[in-house]
DNA sequence: AATTCGGGGTA
DNA sequence: TACCCAGAATT
């Protein structure tokens, strides 16, 4: 039978030749939770060493719950996609005040807190509580519309209920390890390039193979054209300490520390940098010098970064803060203290 | 339905 | 370069 070969086959090269990850180590759902979140959009190996470092400074939802917002961004510096931290401890609070610190176990539940989506209640359900949920993310539609030859356009969000029918048709009696063998099997065998199909516990049923069309799946039709920006990030000193400011809470980067910085309209006008800092900050400051940055690639932009070496005009006396919640003057060697995005970090290495 | 969210690995 | 990654929230 279909169903059985399927589920058979992969399971069994589950259990076999999964790799050893911490997550792994125990199926609680507080780890699971916090491993998944991490791994949105995030390569395995990336994670290891962040989800270790997180789990050992917060053991538990409760000392999660209660933590610093803070610390929580300082150790999730570098991983990117920053709301995942704050509506990570968001989660956390609601967890321990609404649900006496353990999870739900149904999906709409699960789906109603901050951070989780379809992939994630599915993903906690199935792992942690073994329900025969789907947990349908990017491996998994490129392995079933591979294995089933589906011509469905994976970028249109509705047809994501396709992928979870056709799982929960191929489910067995083990979610936990049919759920995570489908994503180990598109991490590690069926690849975007270079799919390795000779080690495929499900070769033999699979319409791509057997068609030569493995490449032709998933169908992905979307382009994302990235926008380059030409941006101004000022650097402001006084008596050797650097001024910083926490960005705001929604859009890019948010609630990580960083230089001010503005788009470049007129890229050859220092009065326009000064009529920013002015209105931002209620800052008056002299452009001295302007100097090559770093280059900055996001998802969907590019930063080319110049920075603006500035002083206070003797005459400005108030620090005013309009814009942002937080503004710190800090020397060097302070700068670690705080959570900083990648790109600004680059020019850490400048200044 | 389309856009906005990081950063790194890979070919 | 361009694509992809154990996606979710917002517009």
């Amino acid at each position: 039978m279909q169903t059985e070969y399927f589920y058979t086959n992969l399971i069994q090269w589950y259990k076999k030749v999964q790799r050893q990850l911490p997550w792994r180590e125990s199926y609680q759902p507080y780890t699971v939770w916090l491993s998944e979140i991490m791994l949105q959009q995030t390569q395995v190996i990336t994670v290891v060493d962040y989800y270790k470092r997180f789990l050992k400074a917060y053991p538990t939802i409760f000392d999660l719950s209660s933590a610093d917002e803070d610390d929580i961004f300082k150790l999730w510096e570098g991983l990117g996609y920053y709301s995942r931290a704050r509506n990570l401890i968001r989660c956390a609070k609601l967890i321990v005040e609404d649900y006496n610190g353990d999870f739900p176990k149904n999906k709409k539940e699960l789906m109603k807190l901050p951070g989780i989506g379809p992939y994630t209640a599915g993903a906690i359900l199935s792992i942690a509580y073994n329900q025969k949920e789907p947990a349908v993310d990017g491996n998994v539609m490129r392995v079933i519309s591979r294995y089933r030859a589906l011509n469905v356009n994976i970028s249109e969000v509705k047809n994501k209920k396709i992928f979870e029918e056709e799982v929960q048709g191929l489910m067995g009696g083990e979610p936990r390890d049919f759920n995570q063998g489908l994503m180990e099997l598109g991490a590690t065998v069926c690849t975007p390039k270079n799919a390795k199909c000779t080690q495929c516990p499900v070769q033999e049923g699979c319409h791509a193979f057997a068609n030569q069309t493995v490449y032709q799946y998933p169908v992905k039709l979307k382009k994302i054209k990235k926008q380059t920006k030409e941006m101004a990030v000022i650097i402001l000193e006084v008596d050797q300490t650097l001024f910083i400011t926490k960005r705001p809470n929604t859009g890019l980067m948010s609630n990580l520390w960083g230089f001010p910085v503005t788009e470049r309209i007129n890229l050859h006008s220092y009065v326009d940098i000064e009529a920013y800092m002015e209105e931002a900050f209620g800052l008056k400051v002299n452009v001295n010098q302007v100097e090559e940055g770093a280059k900055h690639i996001f998802t969907h932009l590019i930063w080319h970064m110049k920075l603006y070496k500035c002083t206070l005009k003797e005459s400005s006396q108030a620090f005013k803060k309009i814009d942002y919640p937080e503004i710190l003057w800090v020397n060097r060697s302070e700068l670690e203290n705080y959570a900083f995005p990648t790109a600004f970090k680059k020019v850490f290495k400048l200044i």
